[in-house]
DNA sequence: ATAATAGTTCAATGACCATTGAATTATACT
DNA sequence: AGTATAATTCAATGGTCATTGAACTATTAT
């Protein structure tokens, strides 16, 4: 599993920062996978549901596949790689234990010695 | 533990994802708690380090106590309450186990009864 | 008092992005 | 062929927000 930078971290994040992409992940959870269906239950614009859909697409946060006997309808899925490797890296990066006490190396006491 | 809801999921997860945000908070894990050293150490301007840090305290994901001896030092820490509900709230909304089977309620078999 | 230091506040700028309505594409039905 | 349906793309709008430089506040030192 290949290291996490900031930048990729905070993108995940800001994708994950709106509150109607978090619903159609929920809804996706829950079992509500058909495109139009989403649309319906969270009461939104087709097109603005679509929007949402390409962004978690393009994050590979989700997954399409459209239906074998109806090319119209399209289903989406979690991509659970992509969740557990964003999981594991928030754990990480909020791992208590990782925590070092303060430098002190800076503040009044060092100003003579470590300040210009 | 209250629930959390959708919104101040997605706030939580904004303020997070913003890359200096993200390296203050990385930063302050690693012991650098004084405010004047958190923006030496990421090359920032320190009206800058004071915006970022002041919307990290106003979520309460971080605290700040003044020096005892000069007023003039703030140190910064993280407050592991919210961080702690934060992550338990992204692992309880991420598990796997929790996924149900694809409903089914929509698509081209189901036309003529769901669909208008 | 005056100067220096740590940090904040203010105003302006520019970029990003959610939302909306209209137009468009693609597929399936009659 | 023509119509209906599922979904996307396009253009415009408005709001949010990171960044910057300058002014300001608070505290300490000389």
């Amino acid at each position: 599993m290949e290291k996490m930078e900031t930048e990729e971290f905070a993108h995940y994040l800001k994708i994950l920062s709106e509150p109607n992409r978090i619903m159609l992940i929920e809804k996706i959870m829950d079992g509500v996978q058909c495109n139009c269906e989403l649309g319906k239950s969270l009461s939104l614009a087709p097109n603005l549901i679509s929007h949402h859909l390409s962004v978690l697409c393009d994050a590979n946060i989700l997954q399409s596949k459209r239906d074998e006997n109806d090319a119209r309808w399209i289903y989406y899925s979690i991509n659970f790689d992509v969740i557990s490797k964003l999981t594991k890296h928030i754990n990480g990066f909020f791992d208590v234990s990782r925590i070092q006490p303060c430098l002190n190396s800076c503040g009044p006491k060092f100003t003579g010695e470590n300040h210009k």
